[in-house]
RNA sequence: GGCGCUAUCGUCUAGGGGUUAGGACGGAAGAUUCUCAAUCUUCAAACCCGGGUUCGAUUCCCGGUAGCGCUACCA
């Protein structure tokens, strides 16, 4: 029985939760899923979420950055209650928190310069000592730090870590967690330039907007117990806190640039649709009871979603995984709802489908999405159902077309066809075999010669369920020039 | 280096003192013959190592090893 309680939801007090991104960099991978799953707990619980950005690091943070966070948290679906709330809009949160800390006596200012500190951190690690601030200027007393402050020497404010003993929490994920306060060094809250580091603003901010669980990254166990005596020399009940194993690159390293895209907008690029992504995040780290399927929508999520079923050990991000989600949910959707997405990547690749009405767009989609693995093949691989200028697959045409009487008799099969009254699936179908009898060749020699002349593809849908997608006369035309497929590969290859 | 966390098929994981160690992705084979990236069927594939506790450890404990994290006037 952890000493905090996983949160009652019986209590009449609804969890408040917050995704705290720093706009240093686009919404990526693992930021994505810390977002995730807080979402996926508030909305559980019919709390709420509230949106913070951590952008005291003025150097690196931009608004382009908080707007591509925002963007990518809207594409896939997360939404917040609260906020955006900016914390260089809320310093004079933290400097009043600063101040409560000084008069407590819970931190002191400190004189010593950056360059100072860093030749003594270096020499400690050089002696194999712990590179540790060793709490030089803690012996100043109040008065002569103040004198010395107030007469405009440069001074940081650094919290004063209790001597001896540990600081423990309990983790609804890792259980009890616990650090030697000798492992702990007076980390800085203030910087001398008067601004919050990571920690005093954090803390601050997590009491002041009255956070009940926080639910992040593992990278931060080791700020914790920094921040649990915060909180305590704050006089702040302490949250519930909830670390997520972090998302690995396939060689279990960090997940960066190096394994590719880290970027979540670069997903959607990829023809990846939101809910798939969010699924596949969704089951990175976490696992839905035993028998549940691995296929689920946001309300499931939702529903099935608990902190206790989030796993310790990081988790290796696996592309095929992913991949294997978006054609579940491409052959899911309907086409009404695939018919916008597929739009944006057919004006990126300059395809426009021409004068078809919606209903054969529809039904052309529907025919194509059993075999899409990504949003990106309406654009690719079926290109050319929706746009007559296509290149062949070399492969495609070495398999069906290198026989010369093939291509003949697809000529000669496509006068047929211009003369066919009634060009339905049944009728083409019933042409093709009566040819094939007639030349005494097996129709499928010509079904996939075909398919190869009118799609570029070795893969399609049955042949004439395209034929009729295609119509009457663009059948007849590709079908007339099969020889010119030849002189594609040739010069291709 | 110090401190912390973790360790089940290639990957995500279930399980838990006695199991044929389960599922999913991926892989392999077969079926279908109108292609396969579709569909169906089948198969291969794992408890990190060493001690201890125990009648019995993959499971509990300790150690080792490995991986990851933190170790800033970054967040």
């Amino acid at each position: 029985m952890p000493a905090n309680p996983p949160f009652d939801a019986q209590s009449s007090a609804k969890p408040r939760v917050r995704f705290a991104p720093s706009p240093t960099g686009y919404l990526h991978v693992g930021g994505a899923r810390t977002a995730l799953f807080n979402w996926l707990f508030a909305r559980h619980f019919d709390g709420t979420l509230v949106l913070r950005i951590e952008d005291t690091d003025l150097q690196r943070s931009t608004a382009e950055m908080v707007e591509g966070i925002l963007r990518g948290l809207q594409w896939l679906g997360i939404h917040w209650d609260e906020g955006p709330y900016y914390q260089t809009k809320r310093m004079d949160l933290y400097r009043a928190a600063a101040q409560k800390l000084l008069e407590f006596g819970a931190a002191y200012y400190c004189f010593c310069g950056k360059e100072e500190l860093e030749k003594r951190r270096a020499a400690a690690t050089a002696e194999g000592r712990p590179p540790r601030y060793e709490g030089t200027c803690r012996g100043i007393s109040r008065e002569e730090a103040l004198r010395r402050k107030n007469a405009g020497e440069p001074a940081a404010l650094r919290f004063a870590i209790p001597e001896g003993g540990s600081t423990s929490f309990d983790d609804a994920v890792f259980q009890k967690v616990e650090f030697a306060n000798s492992e702990l060094e007076d980390f800085v809250l203030l910087r001398s330039d008067g601004n919050p580091t990571y920690h005093l603003s954090v803390v601050a901010d997590d009491i002041d907007l009255r956070i009940t669980h926080i639910i992040r990254g593992a990278d931060h166990i080791s700020n914790t117990p920094k921040q649990v005596l915060l909180y305590k020399a704050l006089g702040a009940p302490l949250p519930v806190f909830a670390h997520v194993p972090l998302i690995l690159g396939p060689d279990k390293t960090r997940l960066s640039k190096r394994h590719g895209a880290t970027s979540v907008m670069a997903y959607r690029e990829e023809g990846i649709v939101p809910e798939a992504f969010r699924n596949f995040l969704a089951l990175l780290g976490w696992t839905p009871p035993e028998g549940s399927p691995e296929i689920l929508n946001d309300t499931e999520l939702i529903r099935l979603f608990g902190l206790d079923a989030i796993s310790r050990s990081n988790a290796v991000f696996d592309r095929g995984k992913l991949d294997w989600f978006n054609t579940e949910y491409i052959r899911a959707y309907s086409a009404e709802r695939l018919l916008p997405l597929i739009e944006e990547e057919w004006k990126r690749a300059g395809i426009n489908p021409g004068p078809h009405d919606r209903g054969w767009l529809l039904s052309t989609i529907d025919l194509l999405k059993p075999r899409a693995r990504s949003l990106k093949d309406f654009a690719g691989s079926f290109r050319a159902f929706f746009a007559d200028n296509f290149e062949a697959d070399p492969a495609a045409v070495e398999k069906f077309l290198k026989d010369a009487n093939v291509r003949h008799l697809l000529i000669e099969l496509a006068q047929r066809y211009a003369a066919l009254p009634e060009f339905t699936e049944q009728e083409t179908e019933r042409v093709l075999r009566e040819f094939a009898v007639e030349k005494n060749v097996k129709a499928g020699a010509l079904i996939n010669g075909a398919r190869v002349a009118l799609t570029g593809q070795g893969v399609a849908p049955s042949l004439f369920a395209v034929m009729c997608s295609l119509g009457k006369d663009r059948t007849v035309v590709r079908m007339k020039n099969v020889e010119q497929l030849m002189g594609a590969v040739s010069t291709a290859t």
